[in-house]
Formats: structure tokens, C-alpha cells, sequence
DNA sequence: TATTTCTACGTACAGTGTACGTAGTCAAGG
DNA sequence: CCTTGACTACGTACACTGTACGTAGAAATA
């Protein structure tokens, strides 16, 4: 007999839910999320397959609470600084967070809220009720800012998908005739020069800005 | 023998890549993308599956030609409206694509763009350049926008995932407590009343507006 | 007519999520 | 002490996925 007992070089701590979260999120972080299976899943954390269904009800259910858990790493608002001020922080963390876990963008919208993302939510509606702005302005602020993040960070990764960004991207710009898409073959330098790195937070601040403007105006 | 020769009450025209897309998208709209499968799509057509290879390399490529058919719907701008109303426009007819085409959105980022979204992209971005903004601006602009369209479209679909939206709505806003979370769940109400539902075209406007502004303080 | 190219098809394989049954471990109740 | 029950890990099994490969006939070319 060559196998014997299971080698006890294995950590087997104990099987938990937040245990085989965060290992799915390691795993995902890591090969992408398409690559995460539950046997691979159960294998990184020395079980086998069957042992996960103990708990997590399903793949889905799991999908759901790595989304949680990452939005659990957004950053809480701080009570001491302007509302609007905090809003910028608020997205701008959710963003950090996005970038981290280049998973979580394509999910996010897939389930219904978790606890944590729940919160984030009620932060940045709450944060942008203390702004002074309508209840309208606040409610479509609310709406532009979370799109503004969640279609940053998709664009952001769609072009990271594979190994390197800027081979994709020179990839795309040779595939496409410069005669037949002068305005898109410019734009797509302008990114391979780099001078459009803080797009994200010029938007943000155009649409904040815009938001002030149109409550001033009334 | 039971079966004999194969009904031929089956169309058969012969297969083509176009078919092929076109059945897929249909397919993918009824029953969602996730339970489109090439034995599905094959035997919708009439076929088997390996037929499908003659004409498609494999589903990543099949998928990308299905964005970019749906990108194709997508009205072209009219020359005779002023640039900004013609981005305007460009952009309601996008997002109308996209709510057309539910499976849309999610894949809308993953591949590199085919032509008929290249085209759109061009369109866009000789749209912004046109508007006479600044370069920085028109950049800013397209992201801006783009941004918005996509991000808008995923959270409205990311809500119609099952079959009834308002239910799910509603099973979200009875899963949290209104003490912990007030603004959530008065964020949701304010859905389910249905009194924002032209909040894309108003944020929209938002961002088209604060460019202009910006551009004038240049 | 002979030959090459193209397309549909059948079979086969590795990999997926997960339903179900079983065995062992550990705590509470007799 | 022994028994019972709950809980968890595990093995097996199933339906289904994408697709590699080989073959056979039809269509186009020589």
C-alpha cells in the first residue's frame, strides 16, 4: 500500500464558511474567476468537493459572499469631513477595492446585496442626503456615482482580461484600419501614453460638480 | 426501425455563421445566456453540435460575435443635428440595444471590439471631437458617458435576473431592517413607486451639461 | 474522370455542479 | 457507562458542458 494516511503537512483547520470564502477570493484573485471550481476550491483547502456543500449551500451562494466579503473591504466613511468630501472617498475606496478583485466588477450586480454591500449603500444614499442636495439630485447622484465606479473598473479590467493590457490594446489598434477609425485609433494611443491615468477621478468630480450645479440652479 | 429518415420538416438551409449568431442571440435573450449551449443552439437550428465548428472556432468566438451583431443594431449617428444632441442620441440608441439584449452588457467588455462596435466607438468619439471640447474633455466625455450607459444597464438587468423584478425588490427590501438602513430601503421605495424611471436621461444630461460648463470655465 | 476541399456527423474525453448515501466524530441524555 | 442524535467529511454517480479527432459524403476544381 503506497498511500497510507494523508500526509499531515496539511494545515486542515477546521472547514468554516469564512475559511473557503476567502480561499475561494484567493483563488479567483489569482486565475481568474472562471477558473475557480469547487473541486479546485476544495483541493487548495486540503477537503474534498463534497465537504464545501456543508457550508455553502451552492456555487452561487458562494459567488454571493465573496462579493460581500470584498465589499466588506470598503473603506467605512469618516463622520469628520464634508458629506461631499466623504462621497469622493467612499467611491474612491469602492474603487480601490473593484481594482483588487478583478472578479467582483462582472459579479457585483449578479445577487441581491449582502449585509456588507448593504451598508456601502447606505452610506454613500446617507452621505449624499447630508449634502444638502434634493432628494431627486441625491437619488440620481447616488445612481451616477455607482455607475460611474462599476463602468470604470469593468473598462479597466475588460482590457486587463488577458496577461498584458497594452498587447491587448496594441493588438486592437492593429486590427483596425487608421483611414476607417482616425478618432478611435487616437484615443487608444492616448491611453498607451498614459496621460489620462486619473480619468476616473476628473469624471467623478465632473459629475459631483455637476450635481452642485444643478441644485444651485434650482 | 423506428426512426427511418430524418424529418424533413426541419428547415435545413445550410448552415452559415450569420444563422448561427442570429440563432444564438435569440436563444440568449429567451432563456438567458447562461443556458445557451452549442448542443442547445445546434439543435435549435436543426443541427448537431460539431456542425457548429465548421463556421465558429469555438463559444468565445461565437459569444464576441454575438456583442458585436448586437453592437450593429445600434443606430448610426444623423449628420444633420448638432454634435452633442447627436451623442445624445447615440447614446439612448445603445442603451436600448443593450436593454434589448439582456445577455449584452455582461459581455459587452470581455473581447476585443469587432467592427460594428469599433464603428460605434469611432462614432462616438467623432461625435465628442466634433462638439468642439477640448481634447482632455472629449476624452473624459466618451469614457464619461460610456461609463454611464453600461453601468445603468447592468443595474437595471442586474434587478430583472429572475423572472419578476418587483419581487425581487421587494424580497430585498424585507430582508434588511429599515432601522439599520433607512436610506436603502427608502432608495428602493422610491424605485418600486417607478417616479425616477427617466433618471438615465437625466444623468445623462448631468454629464453632457458639466462637460459644456467645464469647457466654458476652461 | 480524378483529386482536392469543405461540411456534417459520431464518438469520446476531461471537466463542471451537485444529489444522495454512508461513515465517523463528538455532545447530550439515559 | 452506553445510546442516541446531530453534524461533517467523503465517495460515488449523474447529467451536462466545451471541444478534439476521425470519417464520410458532397461539391468544387483539375
Amino acid at each position: 500500500m503506497i498511500d497510507g494516511e494523508m500526509s499531515p503537512a496539511m494545515p486542515r483547520e477546521p472547514l468554516q464558511r469564512d475559511r473557503i470564502v476567502a480561499a475561494a477570493m484567493e483563488l479567483a484573485d489569482g486565475d481568474g474567476v472562471d477558473s475557480l471550481s469547487m473541486r479546485n476550491l476544495a483541493r487548495s483547502l486540503g477537503y474534498e468537493v463534497m465537504s464545501l456543500y456543508n457550508h455553502v449551500a451552492n456555487k452561487d451562494e458562494l459567488l454571493s459572499l465573496m462579493v460581500d466579503a470584498a465589499a466588506a473591504e470598503i473603506d467605512e466613511p469618516r463622520e469628520d469631513v464634508a458629506p461631499l468630501a466623504a462621497v469622493r472617498a467612499l467611491t474612491i475606496s469602492t474603487r480601490d477595492v473593484l481594482a483588487r478583485h478583478p472578479w467582483a466588477p462582472a459579479l457585483w450586480l449578479r445577487y441581491l446585496p449582502g449585509p456588507a454591500r448593504t451598508r456601502q449603500m447606505d452610506d454613500l444614499l446617507r452621505l449624499f442626503d447630508a449634502t444638502g442636495l434634493s432628494p431627486e439630485l441625491a437619488h440620481h447622484g447616488f445612481h451616477a456615482v455607482t455607475n460611474h465606479v462599476l463602468g470604470y473598473t469593468l473598462a479597466q479590467l475588460g482590457l486587463n482580461m488577458g496577461d498584458d493590457p497594452e498587447a491587448r490594446a496594441n493588438e486592437f489598434v492593429d486590427s483596425i484600419s487608421e483611414d476607417d477609425h482616425p478618432h478611435m485609433v487616437a484615443h487608444v494611443r492616448q491611453h498607451l501614453a498614459g496621460d489620462t491615468s486619473s480619468s476616473f477621478e476628473l469624471v467623478l468630480d465632473l459629475i459631483l460638480d455637476g450635481l452642485l450645479r444643478l441644485e444651485s440652479d434650482h
